[in-house]
RNA sequence: UCCUGCUUAGCUCAGUUGGUUAGAGCAUCUGACUGUUAAUCAGAGGGUCUCAGGUUCAAGUCCUGAAGCAGGAGCCA
């Protein structure tokens, strides 16, 4: 760190020393320790250090600036300073008698401060160094008759309604910083391997995707005064984009484009679905990551979804690993309140690395209906939909049965019935069969699903047909079967389920910044 | 959307069989104390008992409806 040495002016004003520096465009209105004055240099006045790099430093009376959020106040004496840094708190100690009562008044809960003062160690047990503080610089004050969050526990149902605010608490802190690392992890695991980051589009004409509900996108006005077709129904050739158009439900058809000629690619964006879908998993906004390959088959597949789900999970405990460890914590305390067989079997941690160090379960859905028919569970009736046989749909009891009960750890699914899948993946020799294949894991369920596509027009056509899926309207699709195709799979992950199953948070609405479910968009 | 449950102070929650003026802890404010760790101690303020109807001499408590939230299910990632 440089160090510069400017000369400036103090001016007492009323019980208040006012610096002017050459540096300074304006007045600096500065209440001080008067005793320190001498120490304080402009350019270190002017440079913050995180507090995180902080309480990584020795003590050694070293002159420093931080800024942040004042979490408690003790004694009139110890401000608990946090600036999202980390979760950890700065303990800043103001000597008595050396500031101002006006001042003191001032530091309340969630108060953003400017201080400067000398590193030293801690004369107290809970942590290894204080700022002794020198100046104070009240930035913005904060009401603590108004102010919602209190030193103490809060409920996340009533954080959801002070979403704005939430961020200021360590459990949303920490979730936070994780998604970070997360949605970091992604990008570096692909890049690693070549991948292109590809941007489909947000705005979409196409309603055959087959993923939903979608939200629909217009400048018609919706007062009845939309231009009209002959039959009545609105005519969207005078709209905007001259067709009707709907927000993305997912990229991957376009994403298909870009890896035929691209080779290996990846989206990495928000999806909507307007299902009215009310569960602890599901969000009208989501994050999904859907990679698309070409030359690759189902095997090919599984082997990168799981060596993905793997890496990221390792690179969030290697760089958000004190966070893990406080989520890990929550996670153990709210648990205590559940009866014991509705606990984790692992802490959070243990967990992850479970995951990590395990292969996953690979069986094929019939496999898995003989397992669940052969199990104890559906031969004492447990199931509320028993199984029935062959071709049926599976339900959450039945994934969650397989991935917590009988195999512990995440299962890949694969080759389900043609019936139950989408129109583009790959049908199998067995004319049953198509080349799906879904990642189970415990806790959160379906976290991927993905497929390798049929890459043979004449069957991909027919399959459209029976599933009345319009053929024309994706002829833009059906081209890259046209032209050179090529065998080639993908796969999407939701990234909000993959938050949840890293940092155990049971609510989807607590791991996004802003959650959009039916009936709530505030914030 | 369906099933179940919940809604009392800023927050978390008590509130008996329907019966006087609805309570506690924390937070806030005031004061005291001062090496504290969600500081402590004393005091004060704070309520349309979610909303709209109904039953009753009397409703936070019983009934009907609505809204919001939670858990489970479906749709899915």
């Amino acid at each position: 760190m440089s160090v510069q040495l400017v000369s400036f002016y103090l001016v007492p004003i009323a019980n208040r020393i006012v610096v002017l520096s050459p540096v300074a465009s304006s007045l600096m209105n500065l209440t001080f320790a008067p005793h320190c004055l001498s120490e304080i240099n402009m350019a270190m006045f002017n440079k913050r250090t995180k507090i995180k790099e902080l309480l990584s430093q020795e003590p050694k009376n070293q002159l420093v600036t931080v800024m942040g959020w004042v979490r408690t106040f003790r004694n009139n004496q110890f401000v608990a300073l946090n600036d999202g840094s980390t979760n950890t708190n700065l303990q800043v100690v103001l000597e008595l008698g050396k500031f101002n009562d006006n001042l003191l008044k001032r530091i309340t809960t969630s108060a953003s401060l400017k201080i400067t003062g000398t590193v030293v160690p801690s004369l107290g047990k809970g942590q290894k160094i204080d700022l002794k503080a020198a100046v104070i610089e009240i930035l913005g004050d904060s009401d603590g008759e108004k102010y919602p969050l209190q030193p103490k526990k809060h409920s996340l149902e009533f954080l959801r309604e002070i979403a704005h605010l939430r961020f200021r608490t360590n459990t949303f802190g920490s979730v936070f910083r994780v998604r970070h690392s997360l949605a970091f992890a992604v990008h570096k695991f692909f890049n690693d391997k070549g991948f292109v980051y590809m941007h489909t589009p947000i705005i979409t004409a196409s309603d055959a995707e087959g993923a939903g509900e979608m939200f629909k996108v217009t400048t018609l006005p919706l007062d009845g005064t939309a231009p009209k077709n002959s039959d009545g129904t609105i005519n969207f050739k005078e709209d905007f984009f001259g067709r009707a158009t709907n927000l993305t439900v997912s990229g991957q058809l376009e994403g298909e484009l870009g890896a035929t000629a691209l080779g290996d690619i990846y989206t990495f964006g928000p999806t909507f679905r307007a299902e009215n879908s009310n569960t602890a998993r599901h969000l009208a906004e989501f994050w999904m990551i859907e990679p698309e390959m070409a030359f690759y088959d189902l095997e090919d597949n599984m082997n990168l979804a799981e060596e993905f789900i793997k890496y990221i999970i390792k690179y969030a405990m290697d760089n958000a690993g004190e966070d893990l460890e406080f989520l890990k914590q929550r996670l153990a305390d709210e648990e205590k309140s559940l009866p014991q067989d509705k606990r984790s079997e692992m802490g959070l941690i243990e967990k992850l690395e479970f995951v990590c160090n395990n292969n996953f379960e690979r069986i094929t859905y019939t496999e898995a209906i003989d397992i669940l028919k052969e199990s104890n569970h559906n031969k004492k009736k447990k199931f509320q939909f028993p199984i029935t046989g062959w071709g049926m749909d599976l339900q959450s009891e039945h994934e969650r049965y397989l991935v917590e009960k009988h195999f512990k750890k995440p299962v890949i699914l694969s080759d389900y019935p043609k019936e139950i899948k989408a129109f583009y993946m790959r049908q199998n020799e067995d004319g049953k069969t198509v080349a799906a294949m879904d990642i189970l894991a415990p806790g959160i369920g379906e976290i991927v699903g993905g497929s390798q596509r049929e890459e043979r027009l004449e069957n991909l056509v027919r399959r459209m047909k029976e599933m009345n899926v319009p053929a024309e309207e994706l002829w833009w699709y059906l081209d890259t079967r046209r032209f050179g195709t090529i065998p080639h799979a993908g796969f999407g992950l939701g990234f909000e389920r993959m938050v949840q199953f890293v940092t155990g948070m049971s609510n989807i609405r607590d791991v996004i910044s802003f959650p959009r479910t039916p009936g709530s968009a505030e914030f």
